[in-house]
This record gives structure tokens, C-alpha cells and sequence, in this order.
DNA sequence: CGGCACGTTTGATCTAAATCATGGTGACGG
DNA sequence: CCGTCACCATGATTTAGATCAAACGTGCCG
């Protein structure tokens, strides 16, 4: 019924991005930061070399294509810097963001032999690739890893159940106000807790938002503006807004609110 | 902003309702029909009789609550019976069903403590209990097992994502149409395959169908009788319609529809 | 420095689906 | 047998958010 939207992927997928980092030595995967924050930290200090040499680290640049839709999964990512865009699409191109994966977040995981989603950078991403036999064999090998793995997955599906409570229930202005709050959860950027207002990073476009939101880019617009206009959330850069009232926030996003 | 709507929980959890099933012996699991259909299967023939005394087998009423959102998390089930809904809902009412749970799928996983969401049996259901601390043995004992429930729930995460897709995107038209032909594709109840059209069971009220859609009840009734209009199904039972034209309806789920 | 592209904001209008309202039907119990 | 209750269908009206339409800033490049 709604006619087709203009095509909104500015990003071409160029496989000579895809550059293997200049330093990838066995120490890697010791040195990380991220890995207690992923399913690495399944595996112990002593093996961390086969941990290094059964993935590949990369850096990929904004609006980079990293899956495609409906193609052999053949890898499997975990972010290490950077935030990537999950989604899956209509054909007549409605697109439908269902996360965003940051920093110690998998991506790529299937039982079908074909991606059933997409995937695309937001920003600068560091990720560490396995192919999928390797990943196979790490499972295998190491229980920690898999139970680890294991409970990332059911993480993910507890947040894909509380989205659908989002996109089938919420009204424009709980999204937002959801979408805000969820963002401030996890220290991602823990700048100031509460000096002059938390600080909430959003690397991603309106557009993208308001695919994650099953809004329109109007919409998010507006509501941002509004919680803005009643001062619970200030600031006008669009890539950062700052939270003044997180009980406020927090009372929208659950449906407990006045207006 | 949408009023509260009024209380549609005609069930009340009944304790007592949860009476084992009489005849539980070792050779249960065995002879379980729906095993292979289940994370059961991860575990080899000789020792189906640990995975019988690790759980009980109970059979439930139609409307009983099996889990309370909000409750400590002490219980997985394996549905071997029935369908189970799973939901999640807002402090004035509004509801979002997750997914429907049914034969050979399993529900009550999550890493918290506590279950965020509720789950209510549709019919008379039967389920196999793990209570949390023999779960996890299974998990650790039984290597296949684990791996069996790690596919389970990365399927689960793909339909969640389909799902987000429905209801960020799709129309009440899309919608209905998804739902009825996903219901079809598992060979739940695979009658005739084409002989006068595939019947499709729909053991769920109307309330539970919108509640799954992100729709109202007035809205799916509508949308059905469009469909029945215009000869894509036919059928005057509630719940069992029959698909006259299966290409038809995939066309309008995926939403290369022409109205 | 001017112009173009991109992302964003804001206003006016439209519409798909929600809400409000009513009637029908079948199951169940007294 | 009749009243009640739960569920479903359908018509009339309203509305939240989509769509249509400008206009504004900011950064980039020739």
C-alpha cells in the first residue's frame, strides 16, 4: 500500500574495503579492551592465540555494506569499535533497522545457510571476523565460549521481544523516549552522570532512527523537538543529546505519562 | 495516549491447576513423539532417562498462566502439546504477544533472574518442566544439548526480527496475510495440502491474533473478511481457516501487492 | 566565495487504522 | 427454554502519524 521510498542506501558495498589491519599479531586478542564485554572472554588467557589466529581484525569506514540480504553466511563479526545497523527489507525498499550492534555486540549468526537480514556500518567499525568453520570449531572446543555465546543470543532475543512491545504498542513519543533511554543504559559514553544532563551519543541518522522506531523521519523530528521544547532533553547537535530529566525520560518511555 | 483498554485476561493463574501428569515413567522421553522436533533430541537414546527424571511432564488447562512477567525465573518448559502465547505488556494494559509457542518449541529461557515476559497457554497444553538447576546440568553434561538449544534460539531471534519487520513496516493487509501464511508453512496441521486449499488452524482468539499483529481486533476482522471477500480464503470458523490461493497470499505478505 | 548536496526541521493536509457503537451467534448453566 | 456471556462482524466517526511541501544549516569542492 505505501508506495515505494526512495531509495535511502547512499553506500555502495566495495570489497576492497574490506582491509585486514596492518598489526595483526597472536597478542591481539590478549590485549583487546572489548573482550570481557564479548563472547571472546569464553576463552582462556592461555588460548588466546587460537582465538587471534581464527579471526581476522578489520576496520571499515562509514556506510560500509558488511552483509547483504539473502547471501551465503559465510562470517560472523564481533564489533570491537564503532556501531553497525541491522535491518531487513521489503521489496518495494521499506526497511525495518532491528539493532544496532556497538561495541562487544556479535553479528552474523544463522542456522540457515543464507543471511536472513542485512547489515551496514554507521560510523568508522572495528570488527574481528570468523569464517564460519572456524567459529564452528571454537564452539566445539571451548563450552565456555558457547554458553557464552548462548546467553548473548537469548540477551539479544529479550531485547528483540521488548522492541516488538515498541513497534506493535508504543505510541511516536514512547518510542522516542524508549529509544533515548535504552541508549543511556549501557556506559557507553558515561561521560558526566549527571552534571549537566547525561549525555546520550546517537552516531546514526534520523533516517535510521526512524527505521528502528517504524516512524517517518518527520515524526522522530517532531517528537524530538517536543521533548526538547519541555526541557527533558536539550542540546542541538543531532549526532548528541544530553538528558535532563532521566526519571521524566524513563516515565515516557514506559507509557506512564500525562500527555 | 491510548486510553487503557479494559482488562482482557479472562484467566486467573491457578496453582493447583499445575498437577503432574499420572503415568510419568523413565521411558517417557523415549517415547516421545515430539522429540526430534525438540533441544530433546541433543541427547543420545541411552540416556533419555536422565532427561526424564530431570523433568516432569504436566498438562494444562486452556488459559493458565505458566509464567508471570515480573517473576523469579525458575522454570524452562518444552511444549509437547497445544500453544503457548508469550507477551509482553505495558503498566495501563496494552499488549504485545511475542510468539506463539508450539509443539517442540521451548519457552523460559532468559540469563535475568527474573522472566520478562508472560506466558498463557492457548489450549490445553502439555509441557515438559526443567526446573533452572537441572537445565543447566543438562547444558553442561550433554554438549549437543546445548548446541540444539543455541540453534533453537538463533531461529527464534531470526523470527523476532521478521517479526519487528511486520510491525515497523508492513500494513493491517501485509500483516494478516503474514500471519496466516506463516501459520501455514510449518506442517502443523497438514491435512489436504491443495486438495480444496490447505487449512490453516488458528487456535487463538481474535484478541490474541491483533495483539500479535500490533492491530486491533476490529481490524483483523476486517482484514480477514477482505481476504474471504475477494476469495484468497475461505472458511466461517473462528479458528480454522482454509488458504485458496497460497502464491496469493505470500504476494500480499511480502507486499508486492497491487490494492 | 557561491552553489550544491545532505541531513534536518517545521508547517499543511491526508489517510489508514483506531475508536466508538451496535448487532449477531453459539455455548453453557439454571 | 431462555438469559447470560464470550467472541466475532460491521458500520460511523475520529485521530495519530504519514505524506506532501518548503526552507534552513553545514560542509565540501570547484
Amino acid at each position: 500500500m505505501p508506495p515505494a521510498p526512495p531509495l535511502r542506501t547512499q553506500s555502495i558495498p566495495l570489497r576492497r574495503r574490506f582491509t585486514p589491519d596492518a598489526g595483526t599479531d597472536l597478542q591481539r586478542c590478549l590485549l583487546c579492551e572489548t573482550r570481557e564485554k564479548s563472547v571472546c572472554n569464553g576463552i582462556g588467557d592461555t588460548e588466546l592465540a587460537i582465538l587471534s589466529q581464527a579471526s581476522k581484525r578489520l576496520t571499515l569506514p562509514p556506510g560500509t555494506t558488511m552483509i547483504e540480504e539473502g547471501t551465503p553466511a559465510v562470517a560472523f563479526f564481533n564489533v570491537t569499535a564503532g556501531t553497525v545497523k541491522l535491518f531487513k527489507s521489503l521489496p518495494d525498499g521499506r526497511r525495518q533497522i532491528t539493532g544496532f550492534a556497538d561495541v562487544g555486540h556479535f553479528l552474523g549468526l544463522t542456522n540457515a545457510g543464507t543471511y536472513s537480514f542485512g547489515a551496514e556500518t554507521v560510523n568508522t567499525v572495528q570488527v574481528c571476523r570468523f569464517l564460519r568453520p572456524q567459529l564452528e570449531k571454537l564452539l566445539t572446543d571451548y563450552p565456555l565460549f558457547e554458553r557464552r555465546l548462548l546467553a548473548e543470543v537469548t540477551d539479544e532475543l529479550a531485547e528483540a521481544q521488548e522492541q516488538m512491545l515498541l513497534l506493535g504498542r508504543k505510541t511516536a513519543r514512547e518510542r522516542v523516549a524508549s529509544f533515548l533511554f535504552s541508549r543511556m543504559l549501557p556506559p557507553a559514553t558515561p561521560s558526566q552522570p549527571d552534571a549537566e544532563g547525561c549525555l546520550v551519543s546517537l552516531p546514526m541518522t534520523r533516517v535510521d532512527i526512524a527505521d528502528y522506531l517504524g516512524l517517518t523521519i518527520e515524526t522522530v523530528s517532531r517528537t524530538i523537538s517536543a521533548l526538547r521544547r519541555e526541557k527533558t532533553i536539550t542540546g542541538t547537535d543531532n549526532h548528541g543529546i544530553r538528558v535532563l530529566s532521566v526519571n521524566r525520560l524513563q516515565e515516557i518511555a514506559s507509557g506512564q505519562d500525562s500527555r
